[in-house]
DNA sequence: TTTTGAAAGTGGTCTGACCACTCATGTTCT
DNA sequence: AGAACATGAGTGGTCAGACCACTTTCAAAA
């Protein structure tokens, strides 16, 4: 019967005791020293749990300063888990697949909303289209995710597009106006079916043109 | 000018030995000690890398036999990171819908796919409507996610299942036979449309029965 | 008043020491 | 010979203490 790992529970009673203090992201937390008395650890331990957590980007340390709750924008880890996990490839077709499905829910939770899918920055992606201008394609994504107004939903969106490469990471072509005006048309008169099966036929693209341009870094 | 952190190095030159020496899956990498030797660093700054690593779930270390590269590429830190991504956004609504979203998602891949559609468990679990027997609520959504085939999305499911707490625990009742069999009808007849329709009237039905039970923690 | 610099506090790293555990090897007993 | 046992080497888990590099603070000096 092995010991469940000691830096796990320490892992927990951080978490815990954040909540407990309602630390919030930016602020500090007690310094490993401080930490390690209190559970009464080693304090190597408490620096395993905390490295784990700040690989993950959930915490900031600075030397001299102290250790910081992060405001998840952080992108250490990325680099380095894509060329972990990533590399196979149910894997990463999971990340894929389950980005588009919040992808795609929240495109139909803007549609069913006379709100939001009547907001004018549609028609100012619209408008951007038409006069030749262009914008990452990241950034409407991120938008519909905004948009749908479920925060935690466009939590793990922002995570899972930490981990799936650059297909969006580049601006709209315009082989993709069609599509994309044809998405915004159909955003703007709330037929989430039609949004919906537009999002999917420029995404789908996407990952077609992206499996033939292959960059190691 | 901060010193860049020694143990990311690491976490970098673990990984290029591991391409390296070609190993795979399911093997054992170098001990401890002997990475120490070869990097050049203390034993703890090595440990704090494979901390790390393991709780992303890349690496597993058995006490007594040694380090191995993890087997199955579990997404661990999707149970880590949600217990810090929750803790703000305890809107619980938020919670439902993600959890929502990726059932839709799952019944809609299921009917998409002519293998998954047609499966006995269908209609084994029509025949124990029929027959009077229940069944939990979450067995059958977990079926669900299963056989989506996405197991990132089960993954997350299984997580938001946590959290969500109860609408889901009981087993069904005479009052939802009819709104399963439909649902049930709709999958074997690979109508994706009539299944998620079907499957969001069931959910937004158990919501509004358990509309009395609100926890803050 | 402004400047300076010493001290305290913090994370970063290393060393050496135990402990708990696994495994292979050798030894003893039957 | 075969089986049960004992031992020791190797490994991860943890701890304590010691420096180092850095930041902040604040009292003393200019």
């Amino acid at each position: 019967m092995n010991q469940p790992k000691r830096y796990l529970d320490i892992v927990l009673d951080i978490r815990k005791m954040i909540s407990q203090e309602n630390i919030r992201p930016g602020d500090r937390i007690p310094s490993e020293r401080e930490l390690a008395e209190t559970l009464k650890v080693g304090r190597s331990t408490i620096r395993e749990a905390l490295r784990s957590l700040e690989l993950l980007g959930l915490i900031e340390t600075r030397r001299g300063e102290g250790t910081f709750l992060s405001d998840h924008r952080n992108h250490r880890l990325v680099e380095v888990l894509s060329t972990f996990i990533l590399q196979d490839n149910q894997s990463q077709r999971d990340v894929q697949e389950t980005r588009k499905i919040h992808e795609l829910s929240a495109i139909r939770a803007i549609c069913q909303n006379e709100v939001s899918s009547q907001l004018p920055v549609w028609d100012s992606f619209s408008r951007q289209i038409d006069e030749g201008e262009t914008f990452l394609r990241e950034d409407f994504m991120r938008e519909l995710l905004v948009l749908s107004g479920n925060r935690l939903s466009l939590k793990i969106w922002i995570l899972l597009a930490q981990y799936s490469g650059n297909p969006y990471k580049g601006r709209i072509t315009t082989d993709e106006t069609a599509m994309i005006k044809n998405i915004l048309a159909a955003i703007m008169r709330q037929d989430a079916d039609k949004a919906a099966s537009g999002l999917t036929l420029w995404i789908d693209w996407l990952q077609k043109e992206s499996t033939e341009d292959d960059h190691d870094t």
